[in-house]
DNA sequence: AGCTAGATCGGCT
DNA sequence: GCCGATCTAGCTG
């Protein structure tokens, strides 16, 4: 371990975003990567703009073996990305009107992803207001946190590529909870939604639907 | 070709 | 805490 408290590894991921040392990190299984990523940086540059968030929810889907996952019954059109290399991104539309955004983890082909669902933005505040049209929980809630970091559908199958969408590790939280992932009706026994715990509210644990 | 549940959010009671 | 908005992907007929 480095002075920072981090393997060597991820030190130099940070250095060279999305070289070897992150496609690494990506290629571990969605279970193993999910609650380390807390903590991590997610950065877009879009539109001339830069925003980014300190990452604090997550949730694991495991592909065609998690009847939870959108890829469960096999790739679709829709889910195509997730069935792509271990960075790619695979956005979809919630509800009609959300796009949610998750991180392809793995070996190609076994659709297994990390869904984002909350940070603290770090920087780029102005834009995310702006797109948000609001200035409370800007980055709260995978809907909300797309929506400020610029991302929607179209970008489903483009890839952290170190440019315009950058991933970079970060101090991990001093203490990580997991509980059931929000909003599924299947596999609701698996504890495979991680929240950094100096960041959870009393709305997180008893307010929303799918939490024990 | 039609049906409907859904990895959500925000406003209202 | 509850409910309506919004609309598409994937399934049934």
């Amino acid at each position: 371990m480095t002075p920072a408290g981090k393997p060597l590894y991820l030190m130099r991921a940070m250095l060279r975003p999305m070289d070897s040392e992150l496609r690494i990190f990506l290629g571990r299984t969605a279970l193993e990567v999910a609650p380390d990523l807390l903590g991590w940086t997610f950065s877009t540059t879009l539109d001339g703009t830069t925003a980014s968030v300190r990452l604090t929810e997550v949730e694991a889907y495991m592909g065609e073996d998690d009847p939870a996952s959108h890829a469960y019954r096999g790739m679709t059109a829709r889910t195509e990305p997730m069935f792509r290399e271990a960075g790619t991104l695979y956005v979809y539309l919630s509800y009609g009107i959300h796009s949610c955004v998750n991180i392809v983890t793995g070996p190609v082909g076994t659709a297994q992803a990390v869904l984002l669902r909350g940070g603290i933005p770090l920087e780029g505040v102005d834009a995310m207001v702006k797109r948000r049209g609001r200035e409370a929980n800007l980055t709260r809630g995978p809907g909300n946190l797309a929506k400020a970091m610029g991302l929607s559908t179209t970008h489903s199958g483009t890839s952290i590529d170190g440019e315009r969408i950058i991933l970079l590790p970060g101090a991990p939280p001093a203490s990580v909870v997991a509980t059931p992932r929000v909003g599924i009706s299947a596999a609701t026994d698996r504890l495979w939604r991680f929240m950094a715990a100096e960041d959870i509210t009393a709305n997180d644990i008893s307010d929303r639907k799918g939490t024990a």
